[in-house]
DNA sequence: AATGAATGAGCTTTCATTCAT
DNA sequence: GATGAATGAAAGCTCATTCAT
C-alpha cells in the first residue's frame, strides 16, 4: 500500500470523501474531481496520497472492513453472557438500520458497491483483494459466541461454522432488502421476528433435533449429504 | 405459436448480451460496443431498439425480474402440499447455487449490479425504476405459501409478511456470501442447515411461542416497539 | 501495425498533419488536439485510425522512411552512368536544401525528431523500432553505385560500405548544420565544395593511396590500433 | 583558487542532473522532480537557481557549448604543427565515439536534443537562443587551422569557411549515424577512412584543382549558380 | 432496417510551479 | 536558503450517441 506520509488527517478526509462519492455514484461514475471537491482538496492532491482511483477505492475498502472488524471485535470482548452477545448481534444490526436515514444511506450502499467490486476482482482472478478472506475473519469473530452457546448448553449442537455463516449472511441480506422496504417495515418488529425465527424457527411443533431419531420430512438426516 | 419476429429476436439478443456484459463489466464499464459485439449486431442497431444505454439496462432489469416472477409463480402454481412448497423455496435457491460455476457467475453478479443501480435510483428520487415494488411482488408470491402453512397449522402464527421478507432476504444474503466462500462451503450442508435453522431455530429448549405468556428475555413482547 | 480500414485518405491526412505538428512541436508538446485540428477531423477520429499518439508517430516515421527509400531507389534505377549517379546524390541533397524554406523546414526538423526518438527507443532496448536497420537499407541502395564506380575504375578501391556510410552521414550532418547557417551559406557553393572535397580531398599534393607504400603521416598504417 | 561557493556547486549539480535527465527523457518528458532527485536537492530548490524548466535547459545548453568551445580552443592552443592539429580534429571526434558506451550515450543524445530545441526556437523566431551563432564560434576556432594549412601550402586553396563548415558538420553527421550502427562499425576503420576521404577524396585519378582551368564535369565552374 | 465512421464531452492522470514553513 | 505539500491547467484517451449511407 501507499506509505503513509504527509498529513494523515488529509488522507482520512480523502478516503471519507471517496466513500461518500463512491456510494453516491459508484466507483466508475464517481470522479476524482468530485472526491477532491468533497474532501476540499485540489485534484492533484489526491494523487499525492493515492496512486490511482482504484487504489483509493481499495484503501477505502480496507479501512471500511478494518473498522467493521474492530466493531465486531468490540462486541466479542464485552464481558457479558454468551446469550447476551448473541442478542447483541441482532441489536447491533437493527440498531444500525434504525439509525440510517437519507443522509447516510451511502454506508449501506457502499457495502454493495464493495461486494460487487470484489466479486468482479475475484472472478478476474486478480488476487489483489480477497473479500472472501476478510469476511471469513468477520465470521471468525462471531463464531466463538456460537461455540460458547453450544458448550453452555444454550444452543443446539449445530455446526458453528455454518451457523455463523448463515446468521451473518442472512442479516446482510435482510439489511439489503430493508433498504428497499424501509418505508414499509418497522425495524423493531423486523428485529423481533428475526430473533424469533433464528432462535426458535417457524415450525409450530418442534420436532426432536436428535438426528438419529429424525425420520420425518424435515429432519437433517433425510437431507442429501 | 407466433414465432418471434426477426426484430423481436434481435431485441432479445441485445438484452441478453447486455446482461452478460453488464454482469462482467458493470453498467458503466460495459460498453455499447461490447454489447453490440456480444449480440452480433451493429452498434447503431442497438439504438434502433433502445434509446440509451440506461434504457437497455432498465429493460434488461425488467426482463430479469419478469422471469424471476414467472419462475417463482411457477412454484406457487404447483399442485403440491404447502409444506412441500416451502421446501421447494430452499431447494430452488440452493440448487441454483450448486449449479452456478465460473461460467455463469454473472447471473449472480447481475443481481447485485441491479440492486446497486436501483438503490441509487431510489436515493436520487428518480422514480423511473422501483425495485422495491418489484420485490414486493416477489414477496407476495411467496407469502400465500406461508399463509397456507399457518392456516394448515404447520407453521406458527407468525406475521406472514415479515416472515416472507426475512426468508427471502436471508436467502438472498446467503447466496451473496456464498459467492465468496464457494470453495469452502458445501451447498448441500448449507441447505440442510439453513432449513434446520429457519424451521427449528437454534435454541436447544424451545420456549413457548405464545406471545401472551412470554415474559422472558427472548420474548417478542419484551422488545421495544 | 493497425490494419488499414475506413478511409485511407483520411489516414494519410492524419499522418500528414502529425508530421507537421510533430515537426513544429515535437512528439511530446504536439497534441492530439492540434493534429486533429490540422487534419480537420475530430479528436476521437484519430483513435479510429491509430491506437495511441506513439503509434501515430511510428506510422509517420515508417511512412517517412518508406518514401525516402523509394526516392533513393528511384535514383538507383536511373539508366545513367555510375559517375552521374554519384553526382545525383549530391544534387538531390543540395537541391532539397535549396528548395526548403520557412514553410517546409518541418521536413528537416522531423528527421531529427525521428532520430532522437529512435535513439531513445534504441537505448531503452525497446525493439519496436529499429532505425539502424532502416538506415542500413538506405545505405544499401547507395552502396552499389560506389561498387560500380570502383569496378569501372573511376573510384579508388575504398571499402564501399564505409564510404557509403561516411558519405551518407556526412551529407546528413551538412544538411543539419545548414539549417542553422542557411542565411550565411550559399547552397550552390556548398554543393560544389562538398563534391570537390569528397571526390578530391583537400590535400594539395596527392599522396599515394597504395597502403603498402604508405609510411607517412596520413597513412592508414600509422593510425592507432 | 577560490573554491566554488556551496550555492554554486549546487547550481552545477542541478545543471549536470538536468543534462542526464534531459538526455534520457527529453526536455518534455524529463521532469523537474527527476532532476531534483538526480541532483539530490529538493524540488523547490531548483527554483531558487532557475526561473523555469526552460531556463534550466538553456543554461545547460550554454554550459554544454561553453565546455565544447573550451575543448576545441584547447586543441587550437596546442603548440603543434598545423597538420597535426587537423589530425587531432579527427582523433578527438573518433576517440570520443570509441569511448562512449551504453552508460554515456546520453552525451550523444543531448546534442541532438539541443539541436532540435534550437531549430524550433529558431523557427519560431524566438531570439533567446541562437545556436547558429554558437556553432559559428566553434567553426571560427577550427578555421584558422585550415587557414594555416593553406598558407603553409599543405592544403589546397579551398574556401576555408566552407571547408570548416563541411568538415565540422560531416563529423557531426558521422557521429550521429554511428550511434545507430555502433555494433556494425569499427571506429578505427571509420576514422582511417574518414581521414582518407577528406584528405584525398575518392576519385582514382586526381584532376586539377586549379579552378580557372577546370572546365570538366566536376569543376565548380560548371555548377549551377 | 442496419450499420459503423465520426465525434466531442468528459474522464484520469501528470507535472511545472508556488508558497508556507 | 531549502524544502516538499498542494494545486489546477492541460493532455491522452474512451465511448455514448448521431447520422449518412
Amino acid at each position: 500500500m501507499t506509505p503513509l506520509k504527509k498529513s494523515e488527517s488529509k488522507r482520512k478526509r480523502i478516503l471519507n470523501a471517496a466513500m461518500i462519492i463512491f456510494a453516491k455514484e459508484g466507483i466508475n461514475k464517481g470522479t476524482i474531481a468530485s472526491i477532491a471537491q468533497e474532501a476540499e482538496v485540489g485534484k492533484g492532491t489526491i494523487y499525492e496520497y493515492f496512486k490511482s482511483k482504484e487504489e483509493i477505492f481499495e484503501e477505502m475498502l480496507n479501512e471500511f472492513f478494518q473498522n467493521m472488524l474492530l466493531d465486531w471485535q468490540g462486541l466479542n470482548d464485552l464481558e457479558i453472557p454468551t446469550i447476551k452477545k448473541l442478542e447483541k448481534i441482532f441489536e447491533y444490526t437493527f440498531e444500525y438500520l434504525s439509525l440510517i436515514d437519507e443522509q447516510n444511506f451511502h454506508q449501506l450502499i457502499i457495502i454493495i458497491e464493495i461486494m460487487l467490486y470484489a466479486m468482479r476482482k475475484d472472478l478476474s482472478k486478480s488476487t489483489q483483494i480477497d473479500l472472501g478472506k476478510i469476511l471469513r475473519k468477520l465470521y471468525k469473530i462471531i463464531e466463538p459466541i456460537i461455540g460458547d452457546g453450544i458448550k453452555e448448553g444454550v444452543l443446539k449442537e449445530i455446526d458453528k461454522e455454518y451457523f455463523t455463516f448463515i446468521l451473518f449472511s442472512s442479516l446482510d441480506g435482510i439489511a439489503l432488502h430493508y433498504y428497499f422496504q424501509r418505508n414499509y417495515i418497522d425495524v423493531d418488529k423486523l428485529k423481533a421476528y428475526s430473533m424469533e425465527i433464528f432462535l426458535n424457527g417457524i415450525l409450530k411443533n418442534k420436532r426432536s433435533t436428535n438426528k438419529s431419531k429424525t425420520t420425518g420430512f424435515w429432519g437433517v438426516g433425510s437431507l442429501p449429504k
